[in-house]
Formats: C-alpha cells, structure tokens, sequence
DNA sequence: ATGTCAACCTGAGTGC
DNA sequence: TGCACTCAGGTTGACA
C-alpha cells in the first residue's frame, strides 16, 4: 500500500502517540509477518520509552532508549490505528475480538489481521493508548536492529537516497541513471537507487516529465555524465509529487488511512495512476492514458507526450 | 549485470 | 449465489 509519502504520513500521525510514551505491554499475535518476528520480540520492546520516531525510505523506525531501533515495514496493506483509552486497568485479557471497552474505534477493520497491538502510556497525547498493526496481506514485518548498526544492516546500507529535498538533482540522477539500459521505470523503483518511489508515485513522475516508463535510464544522461535537460524534469516531477503527496496526507486507495482515520486526498491529484483509457490529462497533448505491463507492474502513462 | 517472473498472502472486483 | 479469474501501494530470490 504505501510509498513513502504514506509513510510519513503514518509517521507523522503515530509521532503524537508514539514519542516520549512508554511501552507497557506489546501484544503479538502470531510468529510472523513477512518474517518471523525476532526473538522476544515482545519481552524486548516492554518498559522501553520510546524516543523518536523516524522515516528512511519506506521504513518506520521507533528509537528506544536502550539504544535499539524497532523498524517496521508496512508491506502492500499494512496500517496503523490509534485508540484512545483511560488506562490498561479493566481491559478484557481474553475476548478482545468484540470489546470496545473503553478504547474508542476510529472505524472498522478487520480484527483477524491485527497482528499487533502496542500499549503505551505518557506520550504528548495523553492518556493510555493502543496503537494497532493491521495488515491482511502479511508484507509487512517488524525487527529490532541496534541503532549503533543501523546503516550497515542489510535492510539500510543498499538503500539509495531519499526523493525529497534538493540533493535530488539532474546530475545526481545521471550519476544513478549512467549506462544504464534498464528502463525508467525499472531504475526509480530500484530502491538501491532512489528509496521510497513505489509504483503510483514512478508513474506519476514521468507523465509530469513526459518521460516513457519504457526509455532507458541511460539516455537522460550527456555523455559527459552530466544530467539532461529531461533528467531536469524528471528531478524536478519527482520532488514536486512526493511533496505534495506529503502535503496531502498521501493517497488514500482502497482503505488505507491516516493513522486518526481521516484520508488522505492526494489520489485526486493523480493524473495517470489507475486511469487507463482516460484522456491525457496534459493540456493540448489530446493522447490516451495507457496500462502496459512492466516487470510485473503495471504502468500508466501517455504514449503521446511521454517519450 | 540485466531483465523477467514467481512467490509471499488476502481481499475486492468483474464476468459468467 | 457461487465460482473462476484478475488485480492490488512491496520486496526478494531464482532464472535465462
């Protein structure tokens, strides 16, 4: 489900919850999403404060004050949920399949695939509070890695950089891009290279810059290695869209929502992803919005301005 | 190295 | 209503 810009979002709406809070009691339902959980998982994270909680690509990372890092992952469906409540006294240890209790539920959700439920107190948000992992898909996982090792674990040190701000430039996408026959859609989904596009936000990106998802990665780069005036664009769609993909609380398909439940809108903005057969929404371009296949992927994208 | 596929898993949607 | 089939925001490992 999510590309970076929903992550942040999710991070931005846990942040509240998250920071400074205590963890009281970690609840893991089963061995393992995508991976088994790691050893203890959950002896591990109880009476931990929680320090910070952080972004790198597609990856959540709560900083705990014992110097560890819980990294999550949402996968393809996995989200997060917030519910409120007084404290962890009266809580039913058993049934809690149909209890409301005194926790207030943002809106309904498969209870099945709650695969973990953290219960904090003492963040800025006050109170006690449950924050509920659920994931029907399973893609997801969670891991403690020491913070000291973080950017050589294998989940970080192959990670490319990240799309936003400005080091994202033409010439730092020719130096990614340089001899490279693979096409642009293949190479801004190589998390090696750039991490956190994912699939909506690649298409996107090269419809603002009239690029064909089907052109070689190489060819936006001068022979000196130097970016082309098409790698200017493509820099410039792709910082453009995810910050205001951020700027919109990310896109909210299917179910997916922010962590307080409300939706992100930026799904309305989105001009080629999941529009097959549409017009091309490029003023004057008159061509028709296109589905192929790429890698497995589908990309949408208009034959007769993206080139 | 490069590119394509299948796999992981469940749910939603479509067409018959 | 049921069934078969396709597709889905991600990642990785196996292939030719």
């Amino acid at each position: 489900m999510p590309e970076l810009p929903e992550v942040e979002t999710v991070r931005r709406g846990l942040a509240p919850s998250f920071e400074d809070a205590r963890i009281l009691r970690v609840e893991q339902r089963r061995p393992d999403l995508r991976f088994p959980f790691p050893e203890r998982f959950a002896d591990r994270l109880t009476g931990r404060r929680v320090t910070g909680l952080g972004r790198r690509s597609k990856y959540l990372m709560a900083d705990l004050d014992d110097g560890s890092v819980l990294v999550m992952h949402l996968g393809m469906s996995g989200s997060f949920r917030v519910e409120a409540g007084q404290s962890e006294a009266g809580q039913s240890e058993a049934g809690e399949a149909e209890a409301p209790g005194e926790f207030h539920h943002p809106r309904s959700k498969d209870q099945r695939h709650d695969h973990v439920v953290f219960h904090l107190e003492g963040a800025a948000r006050p109170g006690a509070v449950r924050i509920v992992y659920n994931d029907p898909r399973r893609f997801g996982f969670m891991t403690l890695v020491e913070r000291a090792g973080l950017a050589s674990h294998p989940l970080f040190e192959k990670l490319g950089i990240e799309p936003t701000g400005n080091q994202l430039d033409a010439d730092l996408l020719a130096r990614l891009f340089n001899g490279r026959k693979t096409p642009l859609k293949a190479a801004l989904l190589d998390q090696r290279l750039i991490a956190g596009l994912g699939n909506i936000y690649v298409c996107e990106a090269l419809h603002r810059a009239g690029l064909s998802p089907k052109r070689a990665a190489g060819t936006i780069v001068t022979k000196a290695g130097k970016g082309t005036v098409a790698a200017e664009r493509l820099a410039r769609s792709i910082r453009e869209v995810i910050a205001e993909a951020i700027a919109a609380g990310g896109s909210s398909l299917r179910d997916h929502r922010q962590a307080d439940g409300t939706l992100g809108y930026f799904q309305h903005s989105f001009l080629v992803y999941d529009r097959e057969g549409a017009s091309c929404p490029r003023e004057g371009c008159g061509g028709t919005v296109l589905r192929e296949v790429q890698g497995g992927r589908s990309s949408f994208f208009c034959a007769r301005c993206q080139k």
